[in-house]
RNA sequence: GGGCCAUUAGCUCAGCUGGUUAGAGCACAGUCCUGAUAAGACUGGGGUCUGUGGUUCGAGUCCACAAUGGCCCA
């Protein structure tokens, strides 16, 4: 026997029933288990934060991992992952920065950064519990108890050892670097914090200035006036840095005359600014221009302000005070001639661009704001925030005649989105990953991965690697691991350690304190004696881009090269499969790409489904003001895992942004899900009544030509889905599935279904038994991957009940493999022609008013070969019971769709065409009568809640009409009905009695239950 | 400003390397079938395959440009 099913389920509660059986008996730990000594696959989990409650995306990239992985245990592949979680990054600190109500990092500093940290530590875990609920309630399979947590002493160790490999080729380098600041929280800004805080609508000055040339006679200009540059800026704060003007080499440029001078500027941009009373007197090229030098606007000697000067290796040089200072022009393929004056004014203190120019052209580097965004030196404006001294410095151009013209602009510019205040891009030295020195190998590398989708490969990620630049991985925060880099006080030498016994080891090492913790402030405190000089050795403060944290996890996870060296350089250094969001190309990706490349030279990851995003049912982007964020929760407790699952598989590709609509996810119940139910509960309701036992061998080969079908989709189907899962595309398998589904319940069991109602227990019932068991046996395991819950649910009681020495789990088996002989094409044509035959046979009844369930004599159908008609032949008693007419003929296609005249309905449908008799003879009226009378029967047992069965008794009173129809067909509605006797006259004490009429003639029923 | 992706029915999506008359599901309407079905079948309405050029005997599919939307970068 088989464990009774119901048709109607509640999946989220028969899923909670599966949770605790896996939990009891350990199911995961099993199927990793089992194949320990089999070939490995290595799977990596890049590791999420858990300060957040997990959304609807997380559960995107966790069930796509799942797929993958748990096909590979099908498969037979050993491949235990282990959860991680990403714990360092200014996203932990900001949140703690909110609770404590800091607005910036003197702040932190006053309030002490060991109880800062601490706090940080704490709250990581904030959601930790959610996470792991989530991740189980979904059935992502992972070791969530030996979970790898970045800010782990192991795992900081192990990101010193990677750094130390690196600084040892030579590859680390202190620099500086643009980078957007906030002035009032002292702190530079993410890319991420940054895009959060543009406001479109920001009105800033429009200012002309003038500079003076000083050499006229490098690009023959007039010596009777004066010459002058004319540029554009809307930040007139940088104005006091500018050294250099850059003008676009193969543009045109003017001179322009006027009463007391002359003045230079682009010729398509001259009629963008009033300049009555100039004129053009010449036309040169901007290359004419370059080297031209002009004067300084503000000479920073005079104002005690630093100048310092590129040197060619990339520093920074402090220069002596020259009277004759001048600044040169120099070309540069960003300037543009969408606005402005085709003249860039170029600061290399104050933008990524001016810096690189700064860098290439050897410019002086002029510095007057500090990090509080004030100005320094001795200028009029000096100690004004910057925004404050624009209309001084504006002031002091006009009044010395350098001021063309001002106005306003409104465009785009980034503001703090913590305290609103306007970010500063600033120049500051930090430290670099010269990973512009790995190009060429990141870029071969990359040739090497297999992305899903694959243009990932030459776009965003080809791209991103096209565009490398050197990785600045230091931050000046807290709460991270702590840079290994000791800097002596006295000589300057620095020192990279890539241990903490090495760091123990040093002369004169003190400070570290136990229990250890590699965090600040404690590794702050640790010191030792130089190398070079014997000074003492600090720690430089900052702390690493978390990014080269999650970026180390291949290794880091391991402790290595501390511990499981043999494991990691023989077994688990690479991975076959990684997945997670677009997003990570600049992120986990890139780190992890870049990092083995540095270390290891080679590739970290062979395959990886890169996922796009999330977004609301109307395409927009979830976030919590829109309140359209949808959590997994409320969705997954109405429908279940599985349906979240599936919709997510089978909805739209990975690769594509998503629109998550909980409408979607219940047709995807209804339509799959229940479907498939359906056929199971169906199968278990006969299977027990009949005591249907399934053999422990193979089945015998079937004879029923549907049989026959079934079987060969079925094994079609496995052969699809393997391909696709080992392509890693369960889209496409997923569908596959969902088409099986659809034959098997409404073609399969749809025709079927009297095989297995009907009384004797012959060959062709057990043969549908054995056809159908195998098929819901063999999609159990095909589906297991993709919907782990029913797959459990319907092997367990399918194969448990039967063979209690199977492997407990559907999780434990094996993935199913073809039976390449059982495939016929031949027959999936055929069956295909009969269910054509039986659509258009079911629309020229309907055509002809005439309900199916009147049988009718003839089927004509049209065929255009010998071919299509043996290939009718075989499949004739499908089609005969499906449309419910007594014989099938064919003839040519303009033969039948002539037929219209004589008492018959034609469907045509481009080169087919079938036609059915509509004559109904007296004996197929009889016949008829009988069907309904079955019908209406039948729904009485149901309403009296009858078991399926139970035998019963019928009674009946009506008019002549009915009499001799139900005497002719007495057999075979006590056979449809299970009755054991018809008569004539409804006693009182039936237990339901109704009044029909059918066809206009009335007829009263009764039934009782038998004794 | 650069890059990537998308655009096919009211909605969600198929349509692989060009090849009859562009499909499915949902939704809507009517009819039918059903002792597995919360399902299903048939019919109907609903499409300038975003647009414009081009290649070709033939383009939803290939190419170019453009528009719109999304994402990433600057």
């Amino acid at each position: 026997m088989f464990k009774p099913v119901f048709s109607r389920v509640s999946f989220p509660q028969m899923e909670e029933g599966i949770l605790s059986f896996w939990k009891e008996n350990k199911i995961f730990e099993k199927s990793v288990e089992a194949h320990q000594e089999n070939q490995r696959f290595v799977f990596y989990e890049g590791p999420p934060f858990a300060n957040g409650s997990p959304g609807i995306h997380h559960v995107l990239a966790r069930v796509y991992k799942d797929i993958i992985v748990r096909y590979k245990v099908m498969k037979g592949y050993y491949v235990p992952r282990i959860a991680g979680w990403d714990t360092h990054g200014l996203p932990v600190e900001l949140e703690i920065e909110k609770q404590l109500g800091f607005s910036g990092k003197d702040q932190i500093e006053k309030f002490g950064v060991e109880e800062f940290n601490k706090r940080c530590r704490e709250s990581v875990f904030k959601y930790v519990k959610e996470w792991n609920n989530l991740t189980e309630r979904i059935a992502y399979w992972v070791d969530l108890e030996n979970a790898y947590k970045t800010m782990d002493n192991t795992y900081v160790e192990s990101v010193w050892w990677a750094l130390k490999q690196i600084w040892d080729k030579g590859l680390v380098y202190q620099g500086y670097r643009v980078t957007p600041h906030c002035p009032r929280c002292g702190t530079s800004l993410s890319s991420h914090e940054v895009s959060q805080g543009y406001k479109d609508d920001t009105v800033d000055p429009s200012v002309y200035i003038k500079f003076k040339v000083v050499d006229k006679s490098k690009a023959d200009l007039p010596s009777d006036m004066p010459v002058f540059l004319l540029a554009w800026t809307t930040t007139p704060w940088t104005l006091p840095g500018n050294t250099a003007l850059a003008v676009a080499p193969d543009a045109e440029y003017v001179l322009l005359k006027g009463d007391l001078e002359y003045l230079v500027l682009a010729a398509r941009l001259s009629g963008s600014i009033n300049l009555d009373g100039y004129r053009e007197v010449k036309k040169f090229l901007g290359k004419d221009l370059v080297n031209v030098s002009y004067e300084p606007l503000f000479d920073p000697h005079t104002f005690a302000v630093e100048r310092l000067r590129f040197q060619s290796d990339g520093a920074l040089e402090a220069q002596k005070a020259d009277k004759n200072l001048a600044y040169p022009i120099i070309s540069g393929d960003f300037v543009t001639m969408d606005e402005g004056t085709g003249i860039v004014h170029i600061a290399p203190a104050f933008g990524e661009v001016d810096f690189d120019a700064g860098k290439e052209w050897g410019l002086d580097f002029v510095q007057q704001v500090d990090l509080q965004g004030k100005i320094t030196g001795s200028y009029p404006f000096s100690g004004k925030f910057v925004k404050d001294a624009d209309p001084l410095i504006m002031e002091d151009l006009k009044e010395r005649g350098l001021l063309l013209q001002s106005g306003t602009v409104t465009h785009t510019y980034p503001f703090c989105w913590r305290c609103d205040a306007p970010l500063l891009y600033y120049a500051k030295t930090t430290w670099y990953i010269k990973t512009t020195a790995i190009k060429d190998k990141l870029i071969a590398g990359n040739q090497e991965i297999n992305w899903y989708p694959g243009h990932i490969k030459k776009g965003r990620f080809g791209n991103w690697l096209e565009n490398n630049v050197d990785w600045a991985f230091a931050r000046e925060r807290y709460w991270g691991s702590p840079l290994p880099i000791w800097r002596c006080v006295k000589c300057g030498a620095s020192e990279c350690v890539g241990s903490v016994e090495e760091l123990k080891k040093k002369p004169g090492f003190k400070g570290l304190r136990e229990p250890l913790d590699l965090h600040r402030p404690y590794m702050d405190q640790v010191t030792f004696s130089c190398g070079k000089c014997g000074g003492a050795m600090e720690r430089t403060p900052e702390i690493m881009d978390c990014w080269f944290d999650s970026g180390s996890m291949p290794f880091a996870q391991l402790h290595y090269p501390f511990e499981n060296k043999t494991l990691f350089d023989s077994e688990t250094g690479q991975a076959d499969f990684i997945s997670e969001a677009i997003d990570q190309t600049r992120g986990w990706f890139y780190s992890l790409h870049a990092i083995s490349t540095l270390l290891f030279d080679r590739i970290t990851f062979k395959n990886c489904i890169c996922l796009e995003l999330v977004l609301d049912a109307k395409g927009e982007k979830m976030s919590k003001s829109r309140n359209n964020v949808i959590w997994p929760d409320e969705v997954i407790k109405k429908y279940g895992a599985d349906a979240v699952r599936w919709y997510l598989y089978t909805a739209s590709a990975p690769g594509v942004p998503r629109q998550f609509d909980t409408k979607q996810v219940d047709e995807v119940s209804r339509r799959f899900l229940s479907t498939l139910w359906n056929v199971y509960s169906f199968f278990i309701m006969y299977a027990n009544i009949d005591k249907y036992k399934p053999a422990a061998g193979p089945f015998p080969p079937p004879r029923a030509e549907l049989d026959k079908w079934v079987l060969s989709e079925l094994n079609q189907l496995i052969i699809d889905v393997d391909d696709a899962l080992a392509d890693y595309s369960p889209t496409e398998a997923g569908r596959k599935i969902e088409n099986f589904v659809d034959g098997l319940s409404n073609w399969y069991v749809r025709r079927s279904r009297r095989r297995f109602w009907k009384s004797e227990n012959d060959d062709d019932k057990l043969s549908a038994y054995n056809t159908l068991y195998y098929c819901l046996e063999t999609l159990s395991r095909l589906l297991a991957p993709f919907t782990p819950f029913i797959a459990e649910e319907l092997y367990r009681n399918l194969v448990l009940s039967v063979f209690p020495d199977s492997p407990e789990s559907v999780h434990l088996s094996g993935f199913p493999t073809a039976e390449e002989s059982k495939i016929d094409k031949q027959l999936t044509d055929d069956n295909r022609l009969a269910m054509k035959v039986c659509s258009m046979g079911r629309a020229a009844r309907s055509k002809a008013g005439v309900k199916v369930r009147q049988p009718l004599e003839t089927v004509y159908v049209g065929v255009a070969s010998d071919h299509e008609t043996r290939a009718l032949e075989r499949v004739a008693p499908l089609v005969l019971e499906e449309l419910n007419v007594k014989e099938l003929k064919t003839d040519t296609v303009e033969k039948v769709s002539g037929m219209e005249v004589a008492n018959f309905s034609v469907v045509s449908e481009g080169n087919s065409c079938v036609a059915v008799s509509t004559y109904i003879t007296v004996e197929l009226q009889a016949e008829g009568i009988a069907r309904e009378v079955v019908h209406r029967l039948q729904t009485m047992r149901r309403s009296a809640n009858y078991e399926i069965a139970d035998r019963i008794r019928v009674y009946y009173e009506g008019d002549a009409y009915f009499v001799q129809a139900l005497s002719a067909f007495a057999d075979y509605i006590r056979q449809e009905t299970l009755s054991d006797v018809i008569e004539e006259g409804v006693p009182d004490d039936v237990d339901l009695k109704e009044e029909h009429k059918i066809s206009g003639y009335h007829l009263l029923l009764g039934i009782k239950k038998a004794a």
